[in-house]
RNA sequence: GCCCGGGUGGCGAAACCGGUAUACGCGGCGGACUUAAAAUCCGCUGUCCUUCGGGGCGUGUGAGUUCAAGUCUCACCCCGGGCACCA
């Protein structure tokens, strides 16, 4: 459980909307797959499955501690084999379909088999009927949206596990853990995100979402344009394919670079050195062959961490091959670095010094030639020249501006067969299988030669085996493929006949993210065991275009909204929802940051127990260094809520949260600022009940005058920072009705009857026990939400500001339909303006009625 | 380096479309009640000058637009977040 603030915001909101009269929803459930409980069995030995159900009831218990008005009937647990049941069958769902690169949506697999056997598609441009049975399902198993496929991954020695690009932070090191990560090339199960990457970019249009996570969510797709350029490479090597954003400067293409981890390394890798090789292009070895696996084998050795330090030197070594440039018949030298990423394009770059910078660096080092192909302005000075100007050194394009010559280029490519334009994205496969215990498990079986077999919808839920020790197997030879905790399942799990076949099970499980994938669809429908989600009920509740309001914070940016948003379209091009995008508004609550303490090692320690002598933070008479963060477990720095409820109730704390700033913002955690929420509640006390007698102060008579105003001024202003979720300006307009109230001896029936109505939201228990004592019929919670009447509220006097020369000199109290005329003339006629303008005439006039009159003179 | 946010009193923060900057709360100061303290209630609280009428200056810095700028434009500084050898 993180910090409540969140949580809060979401039960005003729906309590407010429910007074309203609507229909809320308003769930909760558990996402308890994954390494802490996990973690946690590996040391106990106890299954995981008992303490996360132990810690399902003390979660509950807490958050009904808070007074949340959540509906328990729609809870789940992504580990409860009735929710993971479906969150397997969503797998098969990705596992029997194909993304249709024409119709860009995802259709049945089938569909496809159909109509390769019909002839209107070929297999990779080879005839359907002309394949073996086998590579039918070779064919049709590399299109399904989950597939298996070879791949550099990030695997984690540390947590015996691969990771998802998404969770490998840009240190290298892994999202949970911080762990190091390692790049190598295993088998495993991936899902095509990336066939999404436009959509997923297109749609961010349809949803009403923070500017911030909307610029995460492009970045980290990353679409840019370009074009696919083939450089013929000199003997009998196949050509290389380079993918370039500047497709305009290929004259200046000078040497090309591979990724090491390249396919075409080994085979276009010289016997030896060719004339003309520069010794600092060998690595000092004698063989080009030696120097290249010398080269790779260094960079396998380096971890993503050390690949991205930042004062990296450029490294690479020469294959001692040269490709042709297409455009000028140029040869040029070719070459592995690790500067090249193989997952990135194609793995491969022209190398263009005279326009990028890593370009340049690397010429520089190497000794390689650098020609400028866009015409710096006259006062550049610098290196590489990125901006705009006019071609030269490049033939035909010479005077083109870039833009212009990149579409010229592409054209000429396409034309003469040498590339295409084409766009690329960072975004990757997602990586989806884990070797951890407590995941779901993958419901595929593996037939004696390789066949793949989804396990009947009717088997689901697969469960997981029973196993002794929840560790993915460990390795002594730690280039060895990683091994799966669920190896060590029996065989009678592991082993599946079917029609005389035997079948292995698939030992991975999938990622922590899978059973969030979707759970906001089995909230809608929570005990459906015919399907996913009712369709009328996911209709109803979908309506506006995905859930109404998703409250969370901006770490699952891109993780969790990004994989969320990839399975929901699946789900909807597959006609199982009803929406494109599955969360119309998202909303980021702040965090509420406190001081931690770490001790000379760097690990936090209890913040509660830190003493503070003489501007010396001390943790067991030990001096410890003072950091500041959000508050939570990680860092060790919560106040326990009990604490905070003893001390000074429930309501208290939800009014604090609420009170200290917008939802949005962080902010500090100040126990000493409380005492202002906790006035407040007692001065309502006071004025609603004689604290001597018990008798409720409220009068038979409603208020007038001013009181009447603030009343409906106060109703207008709360509702409409409800809608926007600016509770902490609501809370203070209930604290100026509150201080209005002092003064009178009894509270006027009106006030009475909806002050704890506007309060409820925020402080549900007080304001309960006011209606109650009040003898109110039924509970606070489903009386109506107050409307204020519009006369009331307008206003029949204004102040009028009147300037002159730009400052402020006198306020007048005006009638709001004050005319001009008559606002000039009083404002002419102040002393105090009188006294600026020495009686002399205005040169211009400018009257913004009734709020201000500016006068220049 | 690139992309998002943000910078307002001693502190948490308000300020809708450019129109009274600092609502509300904390803290501080003064007063009432009390033997006293707590609690409560009342008043003051941006800053400088003041003949007590007022006046000058104030929303990170510097320019600009405007009768008028916390709000718009440009440049810069600082803080937080995301990405980063992505061709």
């Amino acid at each position: 459980m993180g910090h409540p603030l969140g949580y809060i915001g979401t039960d005003i909101y729906s309590r407010y909307h429910r007074m309203n009269g609507a229909n809320v929803l308003h769930p909760m459930g558990f996402d308890a797959f994954g390494l802490p409980a996990e973690q946690y069995a590996v040391e106990t030995g106890i299954h995981p499955a008992i303490t996360t159900e132990k810690n399902l009831e003390t979660y509950k218990r807490q958050l009904k501690a808070f007074g949340f008005s959540y509906d328990w009937d729609r809870s789940v647990a992504t580990t409860d084999p009735a929710y993971f049941k479906w969150t397997q069958w969503i797998f098969l769902q990705l596992f029997n379909s194909w993304f249709d690169p024409d119709r860009k949506v995802a259709r049945p697999i089938s569909e496809l088999i159909e109509d390769l056997e019909a002839g209107h598609l070929s297999a990779d441009g080879v005839m359907w009927q002309n394949l073996e049975p086998a590579d039918k399902a070779r064919y049709i198993d590399s299109r399904r949206l989950a597939y298996i496929d070879e791949v550099p991954v990030n695997w984690c020695p540390a947590l015996g596990t691969v990771l998802a690009n998404e969770e490998v932070t840009s240190e290298g090191l892994s999202d949970r853990g911080n762990h190091p990560v390692y790049q190598r090339p295993l088998r495993q199960w991936m899902l095509r995100i990336t066939d999404y990457a436009d959509r997923l970019i297109d749609d961010l249009d349809l949803v009403d979402w923070p500017a911030s996570v909307v610029a995460m969510q492009r970045n980290w797709i990353g679409r840019s344009e370009g074009a696919n350029i083939v450089f013929e490479v000199d003997g009998d090597t196949p050509p290389i394919r380079v993918f370039t954003t500047r497709p305009d400067t290929v004259f200046g293409a000078t040497y090309m670079v591979l990724a090491p981890e390249h396919d075409l390394v080994d085979s276009l890798t010289a016997q030896m050195w060719p004339d003309g090789t520069k010794p600092e292009w060998t690595l000092g070895i004698d063989s080009p062959a030696d120097a290249v696996a010398a080269y790779r084998l260094a960079t396998s050795r380096k971890s993503d961490r050390d690949r991205q330090v930042d004062e990296r030197e450029k490294t690479g070594v020469f294959t001692g091959t040269f490709a042709i440039n297409p455009l000028n018949g140029e040869r040029i030298p070719i070459f592995i670095a690790d500067y090249v990423l193989m997952g990135y394009g194609t793995g491969a770059i022209m190398a263009v010094p005279g326009q990028d910078e890593r370009d340049w660096e690397f010429a520089e080092k190497f000794d390689l030639p650098i020609v400028r192909t866009v015409m710096p302005p006259p006062d550049f000075e610098g290196n590489a020249y990125l901006g705009d100007g006019p071609a030269i050194n490049s033939g035909f394009l010479d005077g083109l501006e870039v833009e212009a010559a990149k579409a010229r280029i592409i054209q000429w490519l396409e034309v003469n067969g040498h590339g295409e334009g084409t766009i690329t994205y960072r975004l990757r496969d997602w990586l989806f299988s884990r070797q951890r215990y407590w995941g779901e498990p993958i419901p595929i079986l593996h037939g004696p030669n390789g066949e793949l077999r989804g396990v009947d919808e009717a088997e689901l839920p697969l469960r997981l085996p029973e196993v002794d020790d929840y560790r993915p197997a460990s390795m002594d030879d730690e280039d060895a493929d990683p091994m799966p905790a669920l190896a060590k399942a029996d065989e009678d799990w592991r082993l599946v006949e079917i029609d005389g076949v035997t079948y292995t099970r698939e030992l991975n499980t999938m990622p922590q993210w899978a059973g969030s994938c979707w759970y906001y669809l089995r909230f809608i429908d929570p005990d459906n065991d015919e399907r996913m989600v009712g369709r009328e009920a996911e209709e109803y509740w979908m309506a506006n275009g995905g859930v109404d309001l998703y409250v969370g914070g901006v770490e699952h940016g891109v993780l969790h909204l990004l994989y969320a948003r990839f399975w929901h379209k699946v789900l909807y091009d597959l006609g199982h929802v009803s929406t494109p995008e599955p969360f119309a508004r998202l909303f980021n609550q702040g965090y509420i940051l406190a001081d931690a303490f770490t001790d000379d090692r760097g690990v936090y320690v209890d913040a509660a127990d830190v003493k503070l002598n003489d501007g010396v933070y001390t943790y067991n008479d030990e001096e410890v260094t003072r950091v500041y963060g959000k508050m939570g477990k990680s860092l060790k720095n919560s106040v326990n809520p009990d604490a905070i409820f003893a001390e000074f109730g429930v309501d208290t704390l939800r009014l604090y949260e609420m009170f200290m700033g917008p939802l949005d913002t962080s902010r500090p955690w100040s126990t000493r600022d409380i005492v202002g929420v906790h006035r407040f509640l007692h001065r309502l006390w006071r004025n609603f009940i004689d604290e001597d007698t018990g008798e409720v102060l409220v009068s038979d008579e409603p208020s007038s005058g001013e009181l009447q105003v603030l009343l409906h001024k106060t109703i207008a202003s709360v509702s409409g920072d409800m809608e926007h979720l600016h509770f902490n300006t609501a809370v203070a307009r209930l604290f100026e009705l509150n201080n209005a109230l002092v003064a009178e001896d009894r509270v006027p029936a009106d006030i009475a009857a909806v002050f704890p109505r506007l309060l409820s939201p925020f402080a549900p228990h007080i304001s309960e026990e006011l209606w109650h004592r009040m003898g109110k019929e039924g509970s606070v919670v489903t009386a109506p939400w107050p409307h204020h009447d519009e006369e009331l509220v307008r206003e029949e006097m204004a102040t009028m500001i009147v300037q002159v020369n730009g400052k402020v000199r006198d306020r007048l109290e005006v009638p709001i339909g004050i005319t001009e005329t008559e606002a000039v003339a009083l404002a002419l006629a102040s002393e105090r303006v009188l006294a600026h303008t020495g009686g002399a005439d205005p040169r211009k006039v400018i009257a913004r009625l009734p709020n201000v009159v500016s006068l220049v003179v």
